[in-house]
DNA sequence: TGCAGCATCCAAAGCGCTTTGACATCGAGT
DNA sequence: ACTCGATGTCAAAGCGCTTTGGATGCTGCA
């Protein structure tokens, strides 16, 4: 059923039908119901296709997700992110077209999308410092919303970002204010924006107490569960070994947890940690009170955020950049505690 | 740049650069290249819409993703899925459109797909027994492949499937070997296919050496940590407690871990486990040796065939339905060894 | 009564592509 | 010399919608 017999069954033109359907208020109220009625009647629905012909708008966002070539990992928050983001297209009558790219040709990945016009705005996942991604966007004149930010970039781009600085760096001001001078940091890539704003709250919150970090209680790398243990496993040897761990997703926290059992040393005892906590929907960090002390933040709610300020700036033709900075919050759980003394360490 | 201008840029018609680009053979060798390179040099690309217009074929496939509203839970294995997919689906020029729908109007969106026909094909996820969706597809005619299978569903249909059965059923018979008789299933939720399955193979294991399975040593729900480490701390403290766990996912079976962690019971000696391991990115089973012995199948694997098979589908226009069955292999690890005697317990 | 003004409706022209059917041109076959 | 079949090209008709620019009939007011 199209347009045409639809209206030929009414009586009426396409135009009219069209016009009945879309609020225009050239139409009679009577009409207006009539045509309503047997839309749904006949279960009418508009050809896509034609629609964003005729209007020359694709109704459709796209999401743009690099694989990297060389750590061969999809995103675990990516789902939830999705999830979000895929609740306001919905609503809105918006398409979410995926396009996963290895990360070696994503220029031309881009550029394609833009001139086959089948999105009208795209959302830019996983940011790096200095990320090239921006510029080129900008200069194709897509609409283009960041799931995070790039340290480095001319910013009069759009974003909705976590304040991970501020985040780790409350985090670490928690563990110094228990007692804990000997901090670790598990973090992520830091070529990625996120990872690079954390270690900087970090830092900031160890220098403002007069502190500096110790190159080797960081690291840096894919956030899974090896590369937790493996770091804490490996910084728990150290002569001088950390009383604290910071790490940057609850994978990693599972893995630095698993290295303290292997030692027989009890979590919020012996040692503390706190980590960023994305509220994915499969990895929850406990129900009633939480497993790990976490700088909270949900990924799902970002990729709300994220659509709709896109189809705002989309719908509005919007040009001046706008900016979402959501504050983590710090929910405090049964993995930390006062930093042990010396003493304590041998009773 | 349209077709059109570039046809004049040309000096030729529309028609014969199309013609040009698209392959035919009734235009000449030497303006074939002539427009090649014109179209290159201008960077041309065929608007989608128009062409999707004209030709009445959508390049483009949807994955419907149920977004259970009781569980609030995305499929973790999702990402990888779609990874694998997407891969397959930009080497052929397809678009992938994505449709996150909560279960309570999944009809609705089924439906309202068919109708605004802005795909040529869809992919079902996570498919339960008795599936109400497959017979809803057959009716409305669009071609789609499964990811799974749904028991008690009329076998007219296209799939893409481990052997969960055969998989679990040789991971129960290998712990039988290994001398286990208490062995607990930490299952998926039931009304889920391949969970449904995994407890058939594993049940059929037992009985093929004369044991029946005990309900106290069978849980099902959401594959989380949390599931895991909760099972098997009750299912320790029950007077016979299993000496083996199979459990559904990699993060099952981390929290079984736990469990015994916390009760200081070493894994592979005093309990065993063995897991279903999907393979996914962010969630390796280990390097070189396994952590868990696991049936293993690549999420990322059956992304790529659906979308294959799925493709194939639609461009020959076949009606007789595939199967492709994927057999998991089992890897060993250092979570299994024989069931401790009983005079091992107190020595 | 005549006419401006409004409320409704419609015909037709796109949107940018593919595809059908026709039309030149040319060399080969008789 | 004439026909015929390739070969290469094009004009024009869609695909199913939106939207522009009228038409038509009716109301209200001078």
């Amino acid at each position: 059923m199209n347009l045409k017999q639809l209206a030929s069954e009414l009586g009426l033109s396409p135009t009219t039908v069209s016009r009945a359907l879309n609020g225009y208020p050239e139409v009679s109220e009577a009409t207006r119901l009539r045509v309503a009625e047997a839309a749904r009647h006949y279960n009418y629905r508009p050809n896509t296709q034609a629609k964003r012909l005729a209007t020359g708008r694709a109704m459709a966002i796209g999401h743009i997700i690099p694989l990297s070539t060389r750590h061969e990992i999809v995103n675990p928050v990516f789902a939830d992110f999705i999830a979000g983001a895929g609740e306001v297209y919905a609503r809105a009558g918006y398409d979410m077209v995926l396009t996963i790219v290895p990360d070696s040709d994503e220029e031309r990945a881009y550029r394609e999308v833009r001139s086959k016009g089948n999105v009208d705005g795209i959302i830019v996942h996983g940011p790096k410092v200095h990320d090239a991604r921006l510029p080129l966007l900008e200069e194709l004149g897509l609409p283009f919303v960041v799931h995070g930010r790039s340290l480095g970039a001319d910013p009069g781009y759009s974003w909705v970002d976590v304040n991970n600085t501020r985040a780790f760096e409350r985090a670490t001001s928690f563990l110094l204010d228990l007692g804990h001078r000997r901090i670790a940091l598990v973090n992520g890539i830091e070529t990625m924006d996120f990872a690079a704003r954390r270690r900087h709250g970090f830092e900031r919150a160890l220098a403002a107490r007069g502190l500096s970090a110790d190159p080797a209680l960081m690291v840096s790398g894919e956030m899974t569960e090896a590369q937790g243990h493996d770091a804490a496993r490996d910084m728990l040897d150290l002569p001088d070994p950390p009383t604290a761990f910071l790490t940057a997703s609850f994978l990693s926290a599972m893995g630095v947890r698993r290295a303290l059992w292997e030692r027989g040393m009890r979590m919020g005892r012996d040692v503390s940690i706190v980590t960023h906590d994305d509220e994915l929907g499969y990895l929850r960090n406990g129900f009633d009170e939480p497993i790990f002390t976490a700088t909270r933040s949900s990924v799902r709610e970002a990729g709300r955020r994220c659509a709709a300020m896109l189809l705002r700036r989309i719908e509005s033709g919007a040009s001046a950049p706008e900016n979402d900075l959501m504050e983590a919050t710090l929910v405090v759980g049964a993995s930390t505690g006062p930093a042990p003394r010396r003493s304590d360490m041998t009773d």
